[in-house]
DNA sequence: AACGCGATCTTTCCATCGTCAAGACCTTGC
DNA sequence: GCAAGGTCTTGACGATGGAAAGATCGCGTT
């Protein structure tokens, strides 16, 4: 039993072939617009053939977001080691929202997800516990909740930045140069 | 010719009632969840009468946005001209979003909406501005875009957390006084 | 070497959804 | 009154997510 673990029978990797269907699709029209049937036929699978590696769409939007937490703190991390600037971790944090859209589209959106996946759980601590990196430690910031104040305004406002900027609620000028920007706004913090 | 303008044949005055259960039901499933057919029942009409009075789903949610950018609107100018604090427009809008959180989760949503609508366009340039109010003017803030540097990080630090703590990405320990929490998180902002 | 089991994927079916077209009803202006 | 147009209903269609049942295939066991 247990043959093949993540592995490959018919297909390759469906799996992975799926995940990587989803996110292209998510790119191209959204994860509103997302449709279970597109994502098989892109893989070139029956369209009922996603349920059975993923249980149902949220299944399938948890592996991607999973992934997604994933390579997002895999670029915060590089930020923070590369730079030494918590600054920088903020620039890459909506560096990862626009080039990584589809994936940031779907991770922080709880309602879409199952949230008990013990995967998904593990690559979001993951990835909140490096946005925490630089603000936490040393500093007084009361923790009666989880966070310090100063990783909350700092988490506060390069979120808000990324999603009203993604969602095209700012002025189109912006997009010229949104890392420039975006560097004075995080400035206007104090840490 | 054009009898009655917004008014009422047949049930009373439906477009009001259709808005009204559509907030009821955002409220309850959330907007991803929202069925027209659903909102139609509510209504106590047939699963087509929206569409005549707004064409489809989208001019539903668009009518719902602009009265949400409007009562927005309301609510940070209220904060603004009883307190003459920024950081209380700050508060109301985070306290908007918890309050009316059926609008909030529409109203920053392009894709759901007709963006083109002048009723959206009116009611949201007009809660735009409100934002402004305070942060602009006198500072210097280069207004290469539309906006100044202390806006656009107010504006994303209220909004930012919102949304987080919309969806529910905080510890949940902040929930028992979002408001005090989010005054610290905004003092963290020079301006 | 043959069997059987379980994993993988397909096919079929169903309820629900948004939208469209056609018709029924009702109010208003003439 | 009567035509006209706004208001709402009915019925239908294609698309969607999901459930159920069957087909296909590879591996371990004997």
């Amino acid at each position: 039993m247990v043959h093949c673990v993540n592995a490959s029978y018919h297909h390759g990797d469906l799996r992975r072939a799926l995940i990587e269907a989803a996110v292209a699709a998510v790119g191209e029209v959204g994860v509103g617009s997302l449709s279970l049937r597109a994502v098989a036929k892109r893989a070139g699978v029956s369209h009922a053939a996603p349920a059975h590696h993923f249980g149902d769409k949220a299944g399938l939007l948890t592996a991607v977001a999973a992934e997604g937490h994933d390579r997002f703190a895999d670029a915060l991390e590089r930020a923070w080691q590369t730079t030494g600037d918590f600054v920088e971790v903020g620039v890459a944090y909506v560096r990862f929202a626009i080039d990584h859209r589809p994936y940031f589209e779907i991770m922080f959106r709880p309602e879409l997800l199952h949230t008990d996946d013990p995967e998904l759980d593990r690559a979001s601590r993951r990835s909140r516990e490096m946005l925490h990196r630089g603000t936490d430690g040393p500093g007084p910031g009361e923790a009666a909740n989880g966070y310090s104040t100063a990783a909350l305004a700092a988490w506060s406002v390069v979120h808000g930045f990324a999603e009203l900027l993604l969602a095209g609620n700012f002025d189109p000028a912006i997009d010229d140069d949104p890392e420039g920007v975006l560097r004075e706004v995080v400035r206007q913090l104090r840490f």
